[in-house]
This record gives structure tokens, C-alpha cells and sequence, in this order.
DNA sequence: TGGCTAAATATACGCTGTATGTTTGTCAAG
DNA sequence: CTTGACAAACATACAGCGTATATTTAGCCA
């Protein structure tokens, strides 16, 4: 039975089930949460044996991260840029949110995993063949990247659903004093007195930017 | 002499120069090497001393992060919203680079600092003077801060200076096999080649922003 | 069947944040 | 001038971390 057991884990370990364990481990609790130890006992073994796949926990950080990269609508770089743009950056965004701990060592480190590369690529692709020269092309994927990834990260800390956003200015109001932070405290009441929603302005800021880039593509060319 | 020493090291430790020594850590080699061990040493005492200026460490990032926060050039609210906003991403851009280490503790917590407040505060009520209402305003300075933070977390990990950028795209180039990665491939070659440096990009993508709000300021009203 | 190899394990080291308990310097009141 | 209270610095200890190193084990091929 124990004999069986061990046989049976055997050889079953592998670099993917290991990701997958750590993924689900940190969209679970967070990567703070996520230890070698606690991922092993995960997969059912013993932590040194992760390092048999894994060179070391940057490096299995680096592949969760490109895996989360994969699941981001890659554009076509034959399509309409403006359309595609737009589909990669709210994938992006839904992809980053889902994966909440994944923005941070995304854009912390650079990665060359396969899918980031794949993605650079083509989203520069599809800029060159809309008529973007390559420099331009750096910008404009810069300035949309941007937005997105520090869209996300703000997102990921604050209620962007519209009850948890009153209840969060509701509960924050009492400590801004209105006397110290006017604006502030108008503004926290506005939002728990629910005059407005904060849930759209990811494609607002987006839209800026694009129309912003679609200027100048036609005054440029 | 051992006793005078400890007489004179008796009651001069503060928070504030805890903060001081911290930063000075952050700064030189990161968060992650920050411990409050090394902290301790840096200011000259035992680690559990700080315990008694700062509640934990959490507490402790907080409080460094508040005070970077506080070196941002905030807007006057009485000042014309265009110039003051771009003053404000541009410094805050600069402070975030300089500090590093800051930019993803300070979106990756709700910080309730006093300086965190008033900028928070300056920045909605000069938008808000301007005529934007408030929920206007309130996406404006997301679209805003998004830019700012999303760009200084790319660029604090890519070199921005011209020759370390080209030097970096020369280096990664033969990793890019130019069959599969076409696109990326051929960018690399021109940053390679100097064809074009990215430190202005940052306000290219501010004004991208920022026209887009003035627009968006005529249209409305 | 008997070695060879790769994978899983065991042990150990130096580091972390911080709970807990103790000592010590300082200042106010008697 | 002394004494008692209080806060701040200290010492010790614990559980957890990443991982270097050395060892055991299981599966395959000759």
C-alpha cells in the first residue's frame, strides 16, 4: 500500500503539474502565500524534488508567469490594429485580473518565455503591417501596455465591482477629514452616496490612448 | 565608555530615522534584500528596537512609501489642470525611478498616508476647479496614474538609457530566432542599430492621455 | 539478473519576521 | 536624594523560508 502509493507517484511529477499546482496555489492565497514547501505538498512530494524540474523559485515564477501570458488574445498581425489592439488589451486586462498576483513579476522581470515573446511579436506585427514604422510601433505597444498594467494593478487592490466600491468610499470616508481633503472627501461621498461606478474606466483610459495612436498614424503618414 | 555609548545611543532612535535608513536600503539594493535585521544594523541597534517606533514591517514599507509619495510635486488645485497634471505625472515618473522599489508597494496596498491623501485630494480638486465633475475626475486621474505607473514599472526594469538600451537589444537579438519571431526579431536589429532610443516615450503616451481628457473636457461641457 | 541513471528523499544551514520575557536608562514625585 | 513607574532597548526563541549537499530508491536496458 505505501510501496504501491510511492509507485504509483512515481515518475508522475512533472515541470506542467508543478505549474499548475503553483498557479492555483497563488490564485488561491497570493504569491506571498506561495512557498516551495506548500506547493511540493501540493503535488504530493517532497520539496527538494520540485528543484529536479525547477531550477529554483524565480524560475518556476517565470514559467507560471508565461503561462498566464498564454491565455492572452494574441493579435493578428494581418487584422484591423485599432480591433486589435483593443481585443488584446481587455484579454490583458481580464487575464491579469483573473491571475492577480501575475502583474507584479510580469512586468518585474524580463521575461523570455515563449508565449511573451510570441505576443511582443505579433502586437508589433500587427502595428508594422497597419502602417506603424517599427519605432512607432514600440510606442504605441509601450503607451497601450502601459495602461493596461497599471490599470490592472490598481484594480487588482481596489473593489471594482459597484457595491464593493460604495462600501469601500463608505467605509474610508469617516477618515477624511473634509476640512484637510475636500476634494477627497467630496469625492468619497459621491461614490458611497453610489453617484457613479468606477467599472467602465479601464476601456475609457484604453480609448484615449488608441484614439490618441489612431491621430497619429494619420498625421504622420 | 561602553556605557557611555550606549547613554548616547539611548533615546535617539526614532521612526523617522528608521524610515531614513530604510529608504537608504530600498534604494541601494531593493526591497527584497530590505530586512529589518539589516535595518536594525543600518540605524545601530537590535532588530526588536524597531518594534518599538514601528508596529511591523507592512507598517514600516507603508510609512517609506509615504514619504516618497510626499517628494511628488502635487498640483496646485487653483492652477491650470493641463500643465498641473503633466507637471504631476512627470515628477511623479521621476520620484518613482529614483525610488525604485516604491512603485509596487505603493499600488500594491491602499496606503492612506497623509501625503498619499493630499495628493489624492490636490490632484481631484485641481480637475475638479477645471470643470470636470467628479466622477470626471476620478477617471481622469486613473487614466492618468495608470500611464504613469505601468510606464515606470516597464522602465524601471528595461534600460532606458540610449546606449544600455541598444546594448540590451544587441544582446537578446540572437535569442529571437527570426523565423518565429519575425517582427520582434527586425525591432531588436534597429534598437540594435540606433535607429531610435525610447526616453521620450513616456510623454508621448502622457500627452496621448492628456488630449484625449482635453477633449473629452470640450465635448461635455 | 545486475548495474546505471534519473528522480525522490533526508538532512542541514543561514536567513526571515516577530512573540515573549527581561534588563536598563530616564524622569517625576515624595 | 531617593524611589518607583514607565518606556525603550535587548536577549532569546520559534516556525517558516530557499536551497546546498549527500543519500536512497525505482525503473529501464544490456
Amino acid at each position: 500500500m505505501d510501496g504501491d502509493k510511492k509507485t504509483a507517484q512515481r515518475r508522475t511529477l512533472t515541470r506542467d503539474k508543478i505549474v499548475d499546482e503553483a498557479m492555483r496555489l497563488a490564485d488561491a492565497e497570493g504569491l506571498d502565500a506561495l512557498s516551495m514547501r506548500r506547493v511540493a505538498q501540493a503535488v504530493g512530494v517532497t520539496p527538494m524534488s520540485l528543484y529536479n524540474h525547477v531550477a529554483n523559485k524565480e524560475r518556476l515564477i517565470d514559467a507560471m508567469v508565461d503561462r498566464v501570458v498564454s491565455e492572452i488574445e494574441s493579435p493578428d498581425p494581418e487584422g484591423p490594429w485599432r480591433e486589435m489592439m483593443r481585443a488584446r488589451a481587455v484579454s490583458m486586462r481580464e487575464v491579469l485580473f483573473r491571475h492577480h498576483w501575475a502583474s507584479v513579476p510580469l512586468i518585474g522581470r524580463i521575461t523570455n518565455g515563449p508565449a511573451t515573446l510570441h505576443d511582443a511579436n505579433a502586437t508589433l506585427g500587427c502595428l508594422v503591417t497597419a502602417g506603424f514604422t517599427y519605432p512607432q510601433a514600440d510606442w504605441a505597444k509601450t503607451a497601450i501596455d502601459s495602461h493596461v498594467y497599471g490599470y490592472v494593478l490598481q484594480e487588482v487592490n481596489y473593489p471594482v465591482d459597484p457595491e464593493g466600491f460604495r462600501d469601500a468610499a463608505a467605509e474610508h470616508l469617516p477618515s477624511i477629514p473634509i476640512e484637510v481633503y475636500p476634494f477627497l472627501h467630496e469625492a468619497a461621498r459621491q461614490i458611497a452616496g453610489g453617484d457613479y461606478e468606477g467599472h467602465t474606466q479601464f476601456e475609457f483610459g484604453l480609448d484615449l490612448v488608441l484614439n490618441g495612436l489612431a491621430d497619429w498614424l494619420v498625421s504622420e503618414s
